[in-house]
DNA sequence: CAAATTTGATTAACTGTTTAATCAAACGGG
DNA sequence: CCCGTTTGATTAAACAGTTAATCAAATTTG
């Protein structure tokens, strides 16, 4: 009724009993506090009638224990460039960790200094980690971060204290989406970039397994640059006019892939028959695209999942299970490869 | 160094001073606390020697502020199957309260209760209510909130009470896409909805926008309930082949417009020349359908934004700017709607 | 020069909950 | 009947900050 809120004394003093005892009821904590039956029972109702509802900052100072874990992230603010990346992993992170209790924060990504503060100050009883680059400052704060970390597909050093890594394995996944086109009898596949994303950590990793690969593969490698084309939107009618030898085209990420379609059709150029095109990240939007993209697939609502269960495990002082670490990439071939056209 | 974090005890200790002179040097609190230069410079270099970090905790406790804003959310663990509107506004929250020192708590959604428990428990300053369908036990929360509330495009009741509503005027935008369609010429408009979808609160009423739309710019809705359609995924061929007389469709969402467009074109029918197609919220998955679907646009990145600013100033005292809580839809027109082409 | 104000600092009481320590009474067994 | 255990309950000290109240010394004002 009245404006402030209520509190476990005046519970308390309303029951006629202890503050202690009220706190056993009510939250089940203290051993050595006892209280009889009947007792319980009026605790309960004098605190349902003054709708008492206890102070979440008060227990978490108390106990050291919040019930938070926070995100942190690269891409706050610019979710709608690629959406599908985030929602699964945020899915994935409700899923396991909702049900278990635990609220999710998502961390603002200001400078080095607020986030070292935001892992220290006592909110959060763990941290879920992705996609953060690697420089020394965030090495430190790894290092010195009082509460465990679950990294996901990030590049964070593995350090003493409680740190797991959950990743895939882009070049594996790589090797997948290369040894199909290779098949379907490609040997001259490009490797395509965007250019505003030349520097991300998950494009240089993949052209590198994408050169590596086809290496292994016995591919003629002689001249690597040419099988990279690093564009901007208005670029494709200048690089298909100049009639390529290429018969396949790799994008970097779906996102690219779709563009790249969107080009292909504008200009004429029938994909599969006259181009085979992939992509990286097996999303969903890999289905809405026109021919549908072909693509390399990570399981990330799985990783999330894991993700989530190995933190709250080692908030929870159980051992976490190790093999959920590691996944692997699958192929999802969809309509927009086929064997190249026979040379005319 | 320590295991444990150290305190501000420790650090006034070790500088040789009170608690109060280094909270008002740290945290500038404590108007009645004064400091000279020289000591604060001392206490700054024995904090940052000591690594000290405030526990955020205990500042909350004795504050009452938290810095955290609540996201109340009917979709968590869904994400994935709409991303699009959901990322769009948490750019726009992100965009807003990153930059004004605020955190993002995603609440969990398991009951009343438990709702009602994280909107008093002292974790929050504020709260956006996204989505929420108003029940009576909705409706008591929201009354007895003790935190100020911006609800989005959430049909919660506006109470005495720190409430705000932002909203997008749904039936306005019914009237722009329909007036579209008879501007081209078509007056059988069927207005289609999904089976597992009937009940949902946007759903019911862009249906009832559609009729009083359509009767007040005096077209024919003798059956009214013939120019609705509850469809499940299977069911395309059989509504075709009744050679309906509708010349467009109306879906009730985007995601539903893209699944029509898709059976669509797999049962040869030509959009826009033969059947127009068009759906509500125009987000950016509305370009990668083939054709692109036209739609109806709520500004949710800008509506949210607006949501961030109301809330962060009625939780700092501010007066909110109220012109900040409507905005109109609008209409993007795209390539699945032509004229109706001509009786043969 | 006395009075008033400003400056610099501390003390101790708060914020709301948990829990170790303590105590009294009741009970059971030999 | 005495001693050890169990049951039921309370007290008071944490947790880590903030801040009103207080005070002494220094400075300004009239």
């Amino acid at each position: 009724m009245s404006g402030t809120a209520v509190t476990i004394r005046e519970v308390a003093s309303e029951a006629g009993v202890s503050t202690a005892a009220v706190s056993k009821v009510l939250h089940g904590r203290g051993a050595s506090v006892r209280v009889s039956e009947e007792r319980a029972l009026h605790i309960r109702e004098v605190a349902k009638q003054l709708a008492y509802v206890p102070n979440a900052l008060a227990r978490s100072l108390r106990s050291s224990r919040t019930q938070t874990i926070g995100l942190l992230f690269e891409h706050f603010g610019r979710f709608a460039d690629g959406p599908e990346y985030y929602a699964e992993l945020l899915d994935g992170l409700a899923a396991t960790i909702f049900p278990r209790h635990y609220r999710l924060a998502l961390l603002p990504e200001v400078n080095h200094n607020d986030i070292g503060g935001s892992l220290a100050d006592g909110r959060l009883d763990g941290v879920i980690w992705g996609k953060l680059t690697p420089d020394d400052e965030t090495k430190m704060l790894v290092q010195n971060c009082p509460i465990p970390i679950v990294a996901i597909n990030a590049a964070v050093p593995q350090v003493q204290t409680q740190t797991i890594h959950v990743n895939c394995d882009n070049a594996h996944g790589m090797s997948l989406g290369l040894d199909h086109l290779l098949s379907l009898g490609h040997t001259r596949i490009l490797f395509l970039r965007e250019e505003g994303e030349l520097n991300t950590p998950d494009c240089i990793y993949r052209l590198a397994a994408f050169r590596n690969h086809l290496q292994s593969r016995g591919i003629d490698v002689v001249d690597s640059d040419s099988l990279t084309w690093d564009w901007n939107l208005g670029q494709f009618a200048e690089w298909w006019q100049s009639k390529p030898v290429h018969t396949a085209v790799f994008c970097w990420s779906e996102r690219a892939g779709g563009v790249f379609l969107r080009r292909a059709s504008e200009h004429g150029v029938l994909v599969p028959d006259q181009l085979s095109v992939m992509g990286f990240d097996s999303t969903r939007y890999c289905d809405f695209t026109r021919p549908r993209l072909t693509a390399v697939s990570q399981p990330i609502r799985q990783m999330s999942e894991s993700a989530g269960t190995l933190l709250l495990d080692m908030i929870e002082g159980h051992r976490p299970d190790q093999s959920l670490t590691t996944f692997p990439c699958g192929l999802d071939v969809r309509d927009s490869t086929a064997r190249p056209r026979p040379h005319s």
